[in-house]
RNA sequence: GCCAGAGUAGCUCAGUGGUAGAGCAGAGGACUCAUAAGCCUUUGGUCGGCGGUUCAAUCCCGCCCUCUGGCACCA
């Protein structure tokens, strides 16, 4: 079996992650999660991208060295990725010498192919900013704006990789290739882009311009430019591990589809002779409370901080429920708490309180056995299969949204079942019917629940284990037969309470 | 300017060539096992605008309007 391998993208260190980096690794932790579950074998890396001018200036502004400062920074993104509960079973970082190894391989590799060459650069350069200039930089009138201080124009010796000789080679394999790109519309975009020729992409720095990076094998006098080291970060991890590459799926924000991950990417692969990832999934950006998230504002979100007031499994609940994969979507407090009070308190958190309960005041804190079945239980057993077929078909899809929406609509008519049943009457009376409608129900309630909270596993897999755990259940470990509607709970011992998903105090 | 996405109930969105849907918010009710939770009922929309195709369009086509995003070698 093929192994489903999944990336996201690695974070640049240069920043501390917000919420548009925790949307990107629950996301694709969802999606591994879910294909783990599906019986696949999947390989899920995350990681961080660490060299290049903007790391080099931020760690002298702190005062550190390099490799001080990304060894700080790249540890906050594996704290987020602890938080979040993401199941990545590698996180790789550019400054390891296991990705510098295959990146000097594959640049030698690339070099001796004829795939590199070199050429002179002629630009306007600021020496204040340390960078070229484009037109696009000039003042309405033609000058320089101030920060850049003095340009001067100068010409410098660089190392090119032929991208344009791959350009029609590109767009046949985007054109045949349906899911290269998901969404689809996006592949439009990228088509797009190539209608106008490609120009070499310059790979190189001059070692006196930029120290931080990896050194090209062939002239050490230059370091490679840093979309070609961090793209490689893909490959690299798993080089040396059988039967992983290509990729199956990189997880990767709309903002870095064109040009680096649909255009650079795909060639450099192509050039080198690697197969190619199968597709690229970008999405959608994270506005807060309707503005766009910037540092400079104030205005963006600490993930960390939700995990801590509302718990992790709240906080992806939110993101993924929120977000329909490739749109963007507006983050809030008020839709926040909306969608936590009213789903996961009140929705599912009670039901999952009022069931325990009832098995403790009525069956002796042990879940009965079903003892007839009327049209109330066929009637939740069938929307349960409908439920069921549904969300799954939708998670293939990425359409975690509207899974999500069926999901907790089964969770809904489970409350409507109860209400229809209503135990408390029944355990009132001692008409030997009444009995066996009542344990009917309660036997009823506890396998839905089981199975609707089995349903929610790669979304929010504590909760799931949480709730299990009440129940007095020890699932399986096929997921597609936990998925079947069984009497498997009989005879287990329920937990007195429960409070998943507190009422939030202020 | 070019390209793409979005424009459906107060809000967030789903949806199909055949008399409009969900959740939340609002209103009313019955109940009490439960996190003052849950359940039932209900108010509410000329489906952005104008034309066209069709027996029939929110859904197909054309034009227009509004919002959002992208438009690279940041060498």
């Amino acid at each position: 079996m093929k192994t489903f391998y999944l990336t996201t993208a690695i974070d640049y260190v240069n920043g501390s992650p917000h919420l548009g980096h925790a949307y990107e690794k629950v996301l694709s932790d969802v999606i591994a999660r879910f294909r783990r579950l599906m019986g696949d074998k999947v390989w899920f890396l995350t990681g961080t991208d660490e060299h290049g001018q903007k790391v080099q200036q931020s760690a002298r502004k702190h005062g550190v060295d390099p490799q001080t400062f990304v060894d700080s920074v790249s540890n906050e993104f594996r704290v987020l990725c602890t938080k979040l509960e993401i199941s990545n079973d590698d996180f790789i970082r550019t400054t390891e010498e296991r990705h510098k190894r295959v990146v000097r391989r594959i640049l030698q590799q690339l070099f001796d192919k004829g795939e590199i060459y070199q050429a002179d650069y002629k630009g306007f350069y600021s020496t204040r900013q340390e960078q070229f200039l484009q037109d696009k930089d000039r003042n309405p009138d033609g000058s320089w704006p101030e920060i850049f201080g003095e340009v001067t124009e100068i010409t410098e010796t660089n190392y090119f990789f032929k991208l344009k000789a791959y350009q029609e080679w590109l767009v046949e394999h985007i054109r045949t290739h349906e899911d290269f790109i998901i969404p689809r519309y996006r592949a439009k975009q990228v088509l797009e882009f190539l209608k106008e020729p490609l120009n070499d992409l310059c790979i190189s720095r001059p070692r006196e311009r930029l120290e931080w990076g990896i050194p090209l094998p062939f002239d050490e006098k230059f370091v490679t430019y840093v979309w070609f080291d961090a793209l490689l970060n893909y490959y690299s991890a798993v080089a040396d591990k059988p039967d992983i590459w290509p990729a199956t799926f990189h997880v990767i924000g709309k903002d870095i589809l064109v040009p680096p991950h649909a255009v650079y990417w795909p060639i450099m692969l192509q050039a080198a002779g690697l197969p190619l990832p199968r597709s690229l999934l970008a999405h959608g950006w994270w506005s807060i409370n309707g503005t766009k998230m910037s540092k400079s504002t104030g205005n963006f979100i600490d993930a960390g901080n939700y995990c801590d007031t509302y718990g992790v499994d709240a906080l992806r609940y939110f993101l993924i429920r929120e977000m329909s994969v490739g749109q963007d979507s507006d983050f809030s407090q008020a839709q926040f708490l909306a969608r936590y009070t009213n789903e996961l308190a009140n929705n599912l958190g009670n039901l999952v309180n009022r069931t325990l309960n009832m098995t403790n005041r009525f069956a002796g804190a042990t879940v009965p056995g079903v003892e007839v079945e009327e049209a109330p239980e066929a009637d939740l057993r069938a929307l349960w299969v409908k439920t069921r077929d549904e969300a799954v078909a939708l998670h293939e899809s990425f359409q975690f949204h509207v899974a999500l929406e069926r999901t907790f609509a089964f969770i809904t008519a489970t409350n409507a079942y109860i209400e229809l049943r209503a135990p408390w009457k029944l355990g009132k009376s001692s008409d030997p019917k009444d009995q066996a409608l009542l344990k009917t129900s309660l036997a009823t309630m506890a396998e839905a629940l089981r199975l609707g909270v089995t349903l929610l596993a790669a979304v929010m897999p504590g909760t799931t284990r949480k709730i299990h755990g009440v129940l007095g259940y020890t699932p399986g470990a096929v997921w597609a037969e936990e998925l079947v509607w069984s009497n498997r709970l009989t005879g287990c011992k329920v937990a007195a309470t429960a409070i998943l998903f507190p009422r939030p105090t202020a």
